[in-house]
RNA sequence: GGCGCAUUCGUCUAGGGGUCCAGGACGUCGCCCUCUCACGGCGGUAACACGGGUUCGAAUCCCGUAUGCGCUACCA
């Protein structure tokens, strides 16, 4: 830990997000990806996109086109690629091939069998098993016999024995004994490379300096470091990311809710909000403040500053955050958001004005995109679905049909329908009928909103407008004097 | 099993030996604002995993224990 003081990064740097391709971008994954974003913005240089294809079986051009989506709309920005790792892969073969005939990798031809065999009966031991570099130091002649009897080999790593150390920005300086790794397979019996090629090769080729990456990979690292070395390579600055993790502290699972950015996508979250609560799980500015843009995290982003525990996802401050960012965002940058929500809500031919009102009127007391859009939707409504219970008051009061047909005269009559004149409008019939300006204004909101809560009255109607004012009040009187009996229709 | 990493309010975190009977945020509770709801404001609630050291002094440094997690493939 002692090292990370000072660690401060000033220059420029390349950076690389690295995610394959298997579905959805997981919050774990896009944590990654902004803290890589935020170190190019502090930075400067570049950010790569490289996507790690080479499991052919589950990987295909659809989700490598959806994570390029994920990544954008969360406002994740690369400089280069998205490379495909599967068309770099003669170019890892090259690399090993390379290594090889350095003697810095050697061929293996222990079958998979022998293998398994001596795993089983050194965990039986007790102890763990690392592979006894059988093939190690197989005479030329005897190499090349196998070969010639057509014998399959894997080609190994000659892994150092001197202990491996380097720097993680997240946890300090780190040091593995030279037992902790074993001399790992570079090319399978197939001749494919594996991941840890691959990986190590497109980040030299990449000129990757820092390799920022989630903490499954930390226990990799002792294997990558002498790689970097064994091809030449400059051995960049890592930094493991701690974990993600569900509300029973286990690894995050989806029985607790969305997980993947589309998925808070298809709930309303907005992405600046996104981007903003994901950084601060494990990461934060130092002072007491936690909404930023992102450019103004990337201005004070610091991976001195990156915590290395794992966190627990909290669902309702993510929801807060998105309302921060609802109310504050100006309506033009909420709009292209909401779009697909108003759609969906039936509002897409909608009166842009009368829209644009509402939408100002309720977006500081929504929580999701979604939740505006239905909000927004009693504003175009023939008829409106009451809440019933909370009505049972309201019918309790046999005048109030009666106060209600009045108020509806006067408003009706207002030559301007603004939220002055309704509001007077209010209190002079209320006054006239020796009620309290509440004994009207709580069961006008019911009639008008279907609803106890929402926005201000006159705010409401002054947006409803005066015909739909008449039509739901007239609505709501003929509920009220029905004995709350629903229409037909309306069941 | 082995190796590694982690451990401050329910949750995210601040904290780099004294300024910490621990600060901020979400949540929660109460109050204010108010026609309701929301926003906002004010206040309350609630934490240094445990045990040993080191030190005049430890949330902070060291060691152990516990717990959680990761890795331990011819997967990535």
């Amino acid at each position: 830990m002692t090292e990370r003081q000072g660690t401060v990064i000033e220059g420029p740097v390349r950076v690389r997000f690295a995610p394959s391709p298997t579905g959805f971008l997981h919050v774990g994954g896009v944590r990654t990806a902004i803290y890589n974003d935020l170190l190019r913005l502090h930075a400067g240089g570049a950010f790569v996109l490289r996507i790690e294809d080479t499991d052919k079986a589950r990987s295909d051009e659809a989700m490598t086109r959806q994570i390029q989506d994920a990544l954008s709309w969360t406002g994740v920005r690369w400089d280069e690629g998205p490379f495909l790792q599967s068309e770099r892969l003669p170019r890892h073969t090259e690399r090993a091939q390379e290594l090889l005939a350095a003697d810095k990798a050697y061929r293996c031809f222990c079958t998979t069998e022998m293998l398994e065999a001596q795993r089983a009966e050194a965990q039986k031991a007790g102890g763990s098993f690392s592979y006894p570099r059988t093939c190690a130091h197989l005479a030329p002649e005897e190499i090349a016999r196998r070969i010639g009897e057509g014998q399959p080999f894997a080609v190994r790593f000659r892994a150092p024995d001197e202990s491996i150390r380097f720097l993680d920005l997240v946890r300090g300086d780190m040091e593995f004994p030279a037992d902790a790794i074993d001399d790992f397979i570079l090319l399978r019996s197939d001749g494919t490379p594996t991941y840890h090629m691959s990986v190590v090769c497109d980040d030299i080729d990449m000129a990757i300096t820092h390799v920022v990456r989630g903490e499954d990979h930390l226990s990799n690292t002792p294997k990558h470091v002498p790689l970097f070395l064994a091809l030449g390579g400059a051995v960049p600055v890592f930094a493991h990311l701690p974990l993600i993790l569900g509300p029973d502290k286990k690894r995050l699972s989806k029985r607790f809710g969305a997980t993947s950015v589309e998925e808070f996508r298809a709930e309303g979250i907005l992405p600046p909000a996104l981007y903003n609560y994901m950084v601060l799980l494990g990461w934060s500015p130092g002072e007491d403040r936690e909404v930023l843009p992102r450019e103004e995290m990337g201005r004070i982003f610091d991976v001195d500053r990156l915590n290395a525990s794992a966190a627990v996802f909290d669902r309702e401050k993510l929801l807060w955050m998105n309302g921060q960012y609802m109310s504050s965002l100006a309506l033009d940058e909420v709009r292209p958001y909401l779009e697909p929500f108003l759609a969906e809500a039936g509002l897409a031919g909608a009166d842009p004005a009368r829209l644009r009102a509402a939408l100002e009127l309720h977006r500081s007391r929504s929580r999701t995109l979604r939740d505006l859009a239905a909000a927004v939707g009693i504003y175009f409504r023939d008829e409106l679905a009451y809440d019933v219970p909370a009505c049972a008051k309201f019918l309790a009061d046999p005048d109030l049909p009666v106060h209600l047909a009045a108020l509806r005269d006067h408003w009706m009559e207002l030559p301007s329908f603004d939220k002055e004149a309704l509001e007077a409008g209010l209190r002079a019939v209320a006054g006239e009928r020796g009620l309290k300006a509440g004994a009207l204004i709580h069961p006008a909101r019911m009639a008008l909103s279907g609803e106890t809560g929402g926005p201000p009255l006159f705010d409401l109607v002054e947006v409803m407008g005066r015909e739909e004012t008449s039509r739901h009040l007239g609505h709501f009187i003929a509920f009220l004097r029905r004995g709350g009996a629903l229409p037909e229709h309306q069941d």
